[in-house]
DNA sequence: GCGCTACTAACTGCCGTTCGTTTGTATATT
DNA sequence: AATATACAAACGAACGGCAGTTAGTAGCGC
């Protein structure tokens, strides 16, 4: 009988659950069949659900824990004593790290948040909306104290958040830069497009 | 009997091909299924198969006339008398433009193209990369003329080609500043951050 | 009347999930 | 120390449902 490999930290469950990350990303949520991730933990598919209650689940553990780790860290950068301008950079190299170690859960959550149901859909349908305003709030106190040119603050929020996107790609590329020189150039090329 | 409507200029597969365009960018091509589809078109789902062969085959048609309209573009670019600044800024505008008027398909090529199968995956895949390397070596070319910051090259390319994907928001967004304003928001944050 | 295109019905196959049972292991009892 | 008990977690088989697709047939427009 194959057993579910039980690290001393960490339960079975979060097993399952960074199992499911990575085949989720790999093939997309509604791609990957719980046999599939059956096969990836090493156990039947049937057995899964001794320690999950559905596949949903696994995509609300995922998409929760993405959305509480960059509210967490709003709140911290909001309650600092950086200037905006530093504000907007620390949001950003704040979302460019999470890409580099954590790409593969918040690729899913933000590609297949979709295929959640109510009420977790409406609920994470609204954080999102919520997030990207207190990120465009940042950005507009930074055009009013004349750090940050006269722009569209939604319109940089958009153009940041999808750009960092862009590093899943380098994940699979070949010829890597590394991870600090892709940082650099990231916010070199798009916080000294916004200085005023 | 309901009948495909067949405008004038059309034939029914570019009907089924359209609203395909459209279901696979709300639901993603996974989750939109063939009798999703034969309702949008107003039919059974069994006469889809009168126009078409597969599924995938509406995937293919998408995929590729979204291939074929970048890469049109860029030997148009490549082979005209522009610098390289206004090179990259014309290939910017080229895909914001792209994103408003054609968003779905753009979207949908973007997103799903990874569920074509062989040889039609590895065709596309070999594109994108191709075309990649495209605009990356007139990033290239414009550093070596010093009309750009020494930044890395597909780090560039990374950031612009996905920070266009934000466009998708727009169109779903309520209180939408009017394209051409996003088109020149953009191209400032973007191409003033590049220039040297 | 012929051909195109629609229909209904049905097939195969995979999906998420449930069932009833067995197995392995940690603990309690002798 | 050996045995009995209990519970967690594995299994194979199977379910209903929906997927993409096919077959056979009927009707509309030229």
């Amino acid at each position: 009988m194959a057993k579910i490999k039980n690290k001393n930290n960490g339960t079975k469950k979060e097993v399952i659950v960074e199992a499911a990350t990575r085949l989720f990303r790999e093939k997309g949520f509604k791609a990957a069949s719980m046999r599939d991730l059956a096969e990836a933990v090493g156990v039947e598919a049937a057995s899964l659900y001794n320690h999950i209650q559905s596949k949903e689940e696994l995509l609300q553990e995922i998409c929760f824990k993405v959305a509480n780790d960059f509210n967490q860290k709003c709140d911290e950068i909001e309650n600092s004593t950086l200037s905006t301008i530093k504000r907007v950079e620390a949001m950003l190299r704040f979302h460019i790290r999470m890409m580099f170690d954590h790409y593969e859960m918040v690729i899913v959550a933000d590609r297949d948040w979709k295929h959640l149901s109510d009420p977790y859909l409406s609920n994470f349908h609204s954080q999102r909306r919520i997030y990207r305003k207190r990120l465009a709030g940042i950005i507009e106190r930074g055009i009013e104290q004349q750090e940050i040119k006269p722009v569209d603050a939604p319109t940089v929020v958009l153009i940041m958040l999808h750009a960092v996107n862009g590093i899943e790609s380098w994940h699979r590329s070949k010829e890597k830069i590394s991870p600090k020189q892709l940082e650099e150039n990231m916010v070199l090329i798009m916080i000294e497009g916004l200085k005023a």
